[in-house]
RNA sequence: GGGGUUGUAGGGUAGCCUGGUCCAUCCUACAGCGUUCGGGACGCUGUGACCUGAGUUCGAAUCUCAGCAACCCCA
């Protein structure tokens, strides 16, 4: 009995979710953090192709009006140091390369833990005209930071494998505004596809991106209670474009300083993709990105070749239509098959036994549990996608209530600070730095910023009691 | 940044203090064969390890030093 048990809390229950989020990496095979160095961790091939598909999307959203391109990882330091809060933000992180062999280098080269410094150059001489704008390219690649705190896998890296990072230059500050705003919607979108709600704020000056105007983020609220920052997009105005003496000549044959922005995503995507969606049995993934769109279990009795004949033809009629399916036909038994899939996050399993070929029809599970017998014929491809579909508002819905239920209005300090042990508090704040700092010390968490959008009826900061309609949201943060 | 604990096969443990008796052991691991198969099957036969490096010693999983890594606590 006590053995039966243990076999099946192989992955603790999401409530646990520090230890469940690592077995999960593990069991479900996304990384294998074994690795023999700090913070750096190796995508096993089943979670490097749920990369793969979810860097699709992004691809698809930017690949409309972006260029994407690639530029060194190393830095001279010369280029580096130009700018002089982006280094104040960096310096502390940055692994530097020394030697080309034995022999010192004249210059050390930064290992880049973003690409401003390696791009602007670049966009110096790419850049002459006004015709040459707006300029918009990304790149994803990985970066490297020597963080100094608590590493976790895709949260906090020493190695980011997967960093979208997009810069843009615009002729105007405005129009390079207006670009942040588009480069937010996009995100908010990619989330969408994700089937993943989140927060959007402007951060608080004193945590903008180092060099930047100023900076919007977006926040996954995870299964605990604390936030996850899972894409910024930053203005930076002409800071960089006259440490770089980044110019165009206008329609008035003037010089003048390019407006840029940049905005990045990194693997935290995949991150939160698994903290929201996932239960107590392992992944729940979208169709979209799932490694594994449909999986066919066979149900053998007696004879083994006439049920995995009907399970080959219905996987290449799945296969023939693009979607990416898996027959099992391995020995083990079908309920070891069904624990290991749902582990995987496989969206929709279909299994066929005897009593199915004998009724001509299906019987499939979606992996939020709803299971249907559907017939066996020229519709079930197009009844499948209509599962899929459903599938993901299921899991926009959920995610959704999930999150509106961990936020609240608060109204006092001791409200706050009870709130963000287990969720996100908004918080009346009369926008000053001041009291911005006082509320991050006296409540025991952090500033997320300005929610965008809605306002608050007037109530009073709760630091120095002036009525105000602004509010902040407030949470421990990953 | 400071302190502590730990590192044994795919995973979990014992052994370490007191060096040799060690072919250690369990499993949800792996391989082969057979019987099975509508929610984690069973039998049999096998496989596989002492974090890395240096030192002490006739002899090191065990002792010493260094490195790397993990976990915990404090700032």
């Amino acid at each position: 009995m006590v053995r039966k048990e243990e076999r099946e809390a192989k992955l603790p229950p999401k409530s646990n979710f520090s230890e469940w989020y690592h077995e999960l990496l593990k069991s479900a095979e996304i990384v294998d953090v074994r690795y023999p160095v700090k913070g750096m961790s190796v995508w096993y091939p089943f979670g490097f192709a749920l990369r793969s598909h979810v860097y699709q999307i992004i691809k698809e959203l930017l690949d409309v009006d972006h260029y994407e391109t690639q530029f060194p990882l190393l830095i001279p330091e010369t280029e580096f140091m130009k700018e002089a809060e982006h280094i104040k933000g960096f310096e502390d992180e940055v692994y530097w390369v020394t030697h080309g062999g034995r022999d010192p280098l004249d210059i050390k080269l930064a290992l880049r833990p973003t690409s401003e410094t390696a791009i602007y150059p670049m966009l110096r001489l790419w850049i002459r005209s006004h015709a040459d704008l707006p300029l918009r390219i990304y790149q994803i690649v990985n970066t490297f930071r020597y963080e100094t705190k608590h590493t976790r896998p895709l949260i906090r890296l020493r190695e980011i494998t997967s960093f979208k990072e997009a810069h843009t230059a615009h002729a105007t500050w405005e129009e390079a505004a207006m670009q942040v705003e588009i480069a937010v919607q996009r995100y908010i979108e990619f989330y969408r596809r994700l089937a993943i709600p989140c927060l959007v704020s402007k951060r608080p000056s004193w945590d903008k991106f180092p060099g930047a105007d100023y900076s919007i983020a977006l926040d996954v609220i995870m299964p605990d209670g604390r936030t996850l920052q899972v894409g910024t997009a930053h203005l930076l105005g002409t800071n960089f474009a006259k440490t770089y003496e980044i110019t165009y000549e206008d329609e008035h044959g003037e010089q003048r300083y390019v407006n840029q922005t940049c905005y990045g995503i990194s693997e935290r995507c995949i991150a939160a993709l698994i903290a929201v969606h996932g239960d107590d049995k392992g992944l729940v993934l979208p169709w979209r990105v799932a490694p594994v769109q449909v999986v066919i279990v066979p149900i053998i009795f007696g004879e083994r070749e006439p049920i995995i004949e009907v399970c080959r033809s219905i996987a290449s009629t799945l296969a023939g239509r693009n979607i990416r399916v898996r027959l099992d036909d391995g020995d083990e038994r079908p309920g070891a098959k069904f624990y290991k899939w749902e582990m995987r996050g496989v969206p929709v399993r279909i299994e066929i036994g005897p009593r199915d070929i004998k009724n001509n029809a299906v019987t499939i599970v979606r992996r939020d549990g709803v299971r249907k017998t559907l017939p066996m014929d020229e519709r079930l491809v197009d009844a499948i996608l209509a599962e899929a579909e459903e599938l993901q508002s299921v899991l926009y819905n959920r995610a959704k209530e999930f999150m509106d239920s961990k936020i609240k209005l608060v109204s006092s300090l001791d409200e706050a600070r009870s709130q963000v042990q287990s969720g996100v508090a908004r918080v009346p704040w009369c926008g000053s730095v001041e009291c911005g700092h006082a509320l991050e010390d006296q409540v025991g968490a952090n500033l997320l910023g300005e929610p965008r959008g809605d306002e608050i009826p007037p109530m009073r900061c709760l630091i120095c009691g002036k009525e105000s309609t602004g509010s902040t949201y407030m949470a421990r943060q990953y």
